[in-house]
This record gives C-alpha cells, sequence and structure tokens, in this order.
DNA sequence: AACTATTTATAACC
DNA sequence: TGGTTATAAATAGTT
C-alpha cells in the first residue's frame, strides 16, 4: 500500500526499517483493536521493536487473562498446529503473489515506567485521532446522513451509561 | 475498506459479526506476519474467534519464549502515571482538530439560512460524538485501568457536557 | 511530521 | 461457501 509494492523480506536499511515499524506498528495496532471490537473477541498482542522495546496490546481481556486463558486451554497445541497450518497456506498464497509481480498498549523496557505508560496513551491517541480525522472526512462528504432521532437516542443511552461507569469508578477511586 | 464504511462498534448481526472475523483475522494474521518479516522483529498474537476458538501466532519467537519475555519484564505491573499530560495534550489536539473542520462544515445548501444552521449543529453533535465513541471505545474495554483521578474527572467532565449536548439536540429534534 | 500515489484490505454482492 | 468488485484504508516514497 504504497507508492511501489515492496518485496516482502526483512527491509536491510536499518532507518528504513525504523519507520516502516512505526508505521505499521499502529497499523497493526488498530486492526488488532478493530477486530476485538467489531467481531467482540479477545485479543492480545505482543511484539517487540527494532530495538528491542516490548510493546502489548490487549482488548477485552488483559493480557494477563489472555495468557492465562492460553496456559488453561488443554488443547492449545491443537489450536495452534492447525492455526499454523493456516498461516503457512497464506504465507504460502503470498509468496505466489509477490512472484508474480507481497486501549492498552504498555511500551516496556528502558525508558522507565512514566514515559511507558505515557507512550502507551500516546500510542491510542494517536490511533484514535487518525479515526476521528477520517470520521470528519466523511461527514464532509456526506453531512446529510447523519439525521436521525432514532441514532441520537442511542447515542444518548451509550453516553448515559459510559457517564455512570465513569462516575462510579470516580468514587471508588475518591473513597480511597 | 470495503463497499461502504461501518461503524466501529460491535457487528450485531451474528452472521456478519462470524464473516468479517474470518477475513480481519487473516487480515491481522497478515499484518503480524508483515511487521515481524519487514522489520526483523518476533510478534506474538493470541486471539479467540467469536464462538471462543483460540488462535496463536508467531514468528521470530515461539510464543512461550515471548510471553515468557513479557514475564521477565515485571516492572511495569507496579507503574502508577502521575501526570497525564501527554494524553490530555492529544486530547486537546483531536478536540482542536474537529473544532478547525467546523467552518468546514458550513457548507452552503440550496435549502436556505435555515438548513444550513441546523446541518451545523447536526455536523458538530456528530464530530463530538465520534470523538467520544472514540474514548467510549477504549473505556469501555478495561474501566479498571483508569490510573489518576485527575484524568477521570476530566473524562466524567467531557461525558457530561457532550451528554448535555446530544440532549439538548434530541430535544429539539423531538419538538419537531 | 505531512503528504500523495499506490497498493492492500475488506463490505457488499454473487 | 468461496470468489468478485467497488470502495475504504494503509502505507512507501517523498518533502
Amino acid at each position: 500500500m504504497g507508492r511501489v509494492k515492496i518485496q516482502m523480506k526483512k527491509i536491510e536499511d536499518r532507518q528504513q526499517r525504523n519507520i516502516s515499524f512505526a508505521k505499521r506498528k499502529n497499523g497493526l495496532l488498530k486492526k488488532a483493536y478493530e477486530l476485538s471490537l467489531l467481531c467482540d473477541v479477545a485479543v492480545g498482542l505482543i511484539f517487540f521493536s527494532p530495538s528491542g522495546k516490548l510493546f502489548i496490546f490487549d482488548a477485552k481481556l488483559s493480557i494477563e487473562d489472555i495468557i492465562e486463558k492460553y496456559n488453561s486451554q488443554p488443547t492449545y497445541k491443537n489450536a495452534r498446529l492447525k492455526d499454523a497450518t493456516a498461516i503457512e497456506e497464506l504465507i504460502a498464497k503470498m509468496r505466489k503473489e509477490s512472484m508474480r509481480s507481497g486501549p492498552n498498549l504498555r511500551k516496556i523496557h528502558d525508558d522507565g515506567v512514566r514515559n511507558q505508560i505515557q507512550q502507551k496513551k500516546i500510542d491510542e491517541c494517536r490511533i484514535k485521532l487518525a479515526e476521528v480525522e477520517r470520521e470528519l472526512g466523511r461527514y464532509l462528504k456526506s453531512p446529510n446522513q447523519w439525521e436521525s432521532l432514532a441514532e441520537l437516542i442511542d447515542r444518548v443511552e451509550l453516553l448515559e451509561t459510559t457517564l455512570a461507569k465513569v462516575q462510579s469508578r470516580k468514587k471508588e477511586l475518591e473513597s480511597k
């Protein structure tokens, strides 16, 4: 998805590799977030930057719970083998094609705890900001489709529910 | 990325959700694989299907090694965020971006001034909702992750403000 | 850190 | 189900 199609192999230039990592990291996080939200499934993602920093994303369940589920799943080896097969097929297909022509992020490691959490939030916010900007672009195109009262009522309900949850959590914190 | 843009919320129709899961699962796996290969980094991905089936992907390292590396970095677990400066700045930027688009939304229609003004209000309401929806998506996932009380108070204010605006708009529509 | 020309992912359709 | 198509979204190269 760029000016040119790139070969599916390690990017040798270190600077280019880091740039690509930064871009694709956000894309991968967004995809993981979207799968979780749209399909209502738990997702856990652990990966490292080229410099070795650890990144964690989880949705619907904490990464601890996801790992716990993974560990406790008696048939996980089967699941894994089956999935590996599917992925190998996917990769084989990708190679074939290339012959023809390719809320909860945690950065851990050397930066210290405060920076880790800030980075997590920054990453999340970037994704959200990108989404909002895209939304705005759409509104500009067809603003008229945003008009139904029923839809607004839904929004109100969602907001009220969430506000209640937030206030409850707030009280919980205040009482401590 | 399809014939139409879809809302970022749970797909309610079960069959559609399963179809979407099947497609997006492959997309997510491919993205994880590509990140690992292009950027030469280890990636581990654990997720579940809507029916609860476990899926595992790993690259460069086994999922066990990746979890092991994750476990060997336990310091973040004791983390406490003191200031939410970074996230607040980003949210402010988000709001500013939305506001900046406001004037552009005042698209001149042939329907007269009244429609223009009403449309503008609808657009503004929508923009704010989009922002809040993004926030909600994150908070609903893991409400007990809010670390700072100050941050929560900020959220409450944002939610209350938005709720008031939406309710106002709702009444306006209902009274017609 | 932004921008665009392209490629890629995918929602609806078949 | 599995394939096609129109469109939205991601991103490689560029500035």
